[in-house]
RNA sequence: CGGGGCGUAGCUCAGUAUGGUUAGAGUACUUGGUUUGGGACCAAGGGGCCGGAGGUUCGAGUCCUCUCGCCCCGACCA
């Protein structure tokens, strides 16, 4: 490609509205524009990546043994009405009607599509397994589009479902497909972990995340210094604690501690760690019918973590509840404590079963209970409640756990009968019995792909593309192209490089040295041939973009250095 | 969906508190000339429903009401 012929609208001033680095220049560089609050238009160089992304991962796919399908983008409404999930996803779904009146939505994943297609038509096991995906546009009515590519209404997503007739193959195949994701991570240039994330209402076996490690990563991540593990925050779990403080020593005891309700208080009061002081923790848990309010008890050291608790108690969401409604529960707001409670439900992390020495609210204004063994608490709910902090012990290794962000670019997840038994997808097994599908899903978002690459790879200066993901892996720019001799000399390098399968652009403008410079910069191409000066002494410089590293060559050597470079 | 902010040239923004020439700058664009290793310079041009509708006024980019759009924080996000 000539420059001089591509449309490459880059500019000086970042939009407005951009924040993040991916945005800013990926806007500023020509590869994408914004039409409208989460939708961008992909110009030739925003195209170009996209596609080496789609083939990289149609190549690992193909090598798994994955068919490509490609469904309807508009699905009828019947289908999600069906598996029930025309409600849960709510305003994200976007719906319309035809001309005929009949309902339809624009898809934002194809679970009820996939199994649509192969109900009915796989019914024996020996038809089994199958992994079926797509690349696809994909539109969710998100209710707050933002940071450009990373969280756009319509987006590009890889989404594959597999079907099978026991839970070991589909083990066997959630592997395979970990493996297969890992490998086009690598492939593409990035710096990420696999983790292990939360599986939330929709139930299901085990699910993992493949996170793209960058600062403006919207996860936290728990991440083991030693060994591989990692996990989404909401679904992290560490090490039992070696190192406990000194425990106080107190007999059990009714004490007087007026007005001493945080643990801060609470701590200085009694000269303890806050290790031995139970924290009290009231959220009304909003289930699909009805909601009610529920205490999570865990140490005072610790902090509740939401989505733990949420799942604790089988709830769709907890909501903040005021004082003024503990009150007329009977609860005493800075004095709760889980002995002789009986108002309201309550949990208490795992991390406190059979504490001692524990300081806790005795449920009464002005009074807490010391000397607490925990151990009389016998027969309650206990569940992992607390959130994982820096610092806290690996659950695999010796290792400790650091908090990280991650950019999800990918969820791989053991379905299970989720989606089978609503949809009646069944097939016969080896006795003849009718049973549903066993399914896995994989996703892996390419758009978002785009802009993780850039989050991970920029500089001041711009994008930073990675060899796998570059629109054009080597720009040829000439610096003044009204010196003829350079002109046919960058001409000459530009074909001989095509020739040899390299993608190629070169700079052919009519345009000064530094204009030239900052585009390619901008741009980030991860090579740039400076045919200019230097030619009349026989030689061009390579600038290699990642590390801004200018190499002077021989004019006649630069492809054996290229090939040497690109390796 | 709650809270906050912003809509003026292709882009980035002044101008709006206190209404009053023909609505500005930078950049980008066109033409001519000079320049040519880090976003050049000189000159001459083109480009605006001041987001939209209604109102107040002799007069509205500026004041009032309504509306639409976009961004940020939060909630939400199989």
């Amino acid at each position: 490609m000539r420059f001089s012929k591509a449309y490459i609208p880059t500019t000086k001033e970042s939009p407005k509205d951009a924040q993040l680095p991916s945005h800013i220049y990926l806007s500023r560089a020509g590869f994408v524009t914004q039409v409208a609050s989460g939708l961008y238009n992909f110009l030739p160089l925003g195209k170009r990546v996209l596609r080496k992304i789609e083939t990289i991962i149609n190549e690992e796919m193909e090598r798994s043994g994955a068919l490509e399908v490609d469904l309807s983008f508009v699905t009828p409404a019947e289908l999600w009405q069906e598996s029930g999930r025309i409600e849960k996803f709510g305003k994200e779904l976007l719906r319309f009607r035809d001309r005929k009146d009949n309902l339809f939505v624009l898809g934002p994943t194809h679970e009820e599509m996939m199994v649509s297609i192969v109900r009915n038509r796989i019914t024996s096991y020996k038809q089994l397994p199958l992994n079926v995906y797509q690349v696809k546009t994909k539109f969710r009515d998100e209710a707050r589009p933002r940071f450009g590519l990373m969280r756009a209404r319509e987006f590009v997503m890889k989404d594959g479902y597999s079907f099978h007739s026991t839970t070991e193959d589909l083990d066997r195949e959630f592997d395979a497909m970990e493996a297969a994701y890992k490998r086009i991570l690598e492939r593409l240039g990035l710096t990420f972990r696999i983790v292990e994330a939360d599986s939330g209402a929709i139930g299901g076996t085990g699910s993992k995340e493949l996170m793209v490690l960058a600062q403006s990563g919207e996860d936290t991540l728990a991440v083991c210094d030693t060994c591989e593990y990692g996990a989404n925050v909401e679904a992290a779990r560490r090490a039992i604690r070696t190192a406990i403080p000194e425990a106080p020593q107190a007999d059990f005891a009714r004490f007087k501690t007026p007005n001493v309700k945080s643990i801060d208080d609470l701590s200085a009061f009694f000269h303890v760690d806050p290790y031995y002081t139970l924290k009290a923790v009231v959220m009304r848990a909003v289930y699909t019918e009805g909601s009610e309010p529920v205490c999570f008890f865990i140490r005072g050291c610790d902090e509740l973590q939401e989505v733990k608790a949420r799942n604790s108690v089988g709830a769709i969401d907890l909501v903040d509840i005021s004082e003024a409604e503990l009150r007329d529960i009977g609860l005493v707001p800075g004095f709760m404590g889980p002995l002789d409670q009986d108002k309201i439900r309550f949990v208490m992390d795992n991390d406190t079963k059979n504490a001692t020495s524990m300081i806790c609210g005795a449920n009464e204004a002005d009074y807490h209970f010391v000397g607490v063994d925990l151990s009389v608490m016998g027969d309650v709910a206990f569940a992992d409640l607390s959130a994982v902090q820096a610092g806290d012990g690996c659950p695999h290794c010796a290792g400790k756990l650091l908090h990280t962000k991650g950019i999800e670019v990918g969820h791989i997840f053991k379905l299970g009968t989720v989606y089978s038994v609503p949809l009646k997808a069944e097939f016969l097994d080896e006795n003849g019995r009718s049973q549903p599908f066993i399914m896995g899903t994989y996703g892996m978002g390419v758009s978002r792909l785009v802009a993780a690459v850039i989050e991970q790879h920029h500089d001041d200066k711009g994008c930073i593309w990675t060899h796998a993901t570059a629109p054009y892996l080597v720009n040829v720019m000439v610096s003044n192209i009204k010196e003829e001799a350079h002109l046919a000399y960058a001409e000459k390098l530009y074909e001989t490089l095509g020739n040899n399968g390299i993608e190629v652009i070169l700079d052919d403008r009519k345009e000064r040295f530094g204009f030239k410079m900052s585009d390619a910069e901008l741009i980030g191409f991860p090579f740039t041939v400076i045919v200019g000066k230097e030619l009349n002494n026989g030689q061009v410089q390579i600038m290699v973009r990642a590390t801004s590293e200018m190499i002077t060559v021989e004019a006649d050597n630069v492809i054996a250095k290229l090939t040497e470079l690109i390796g």
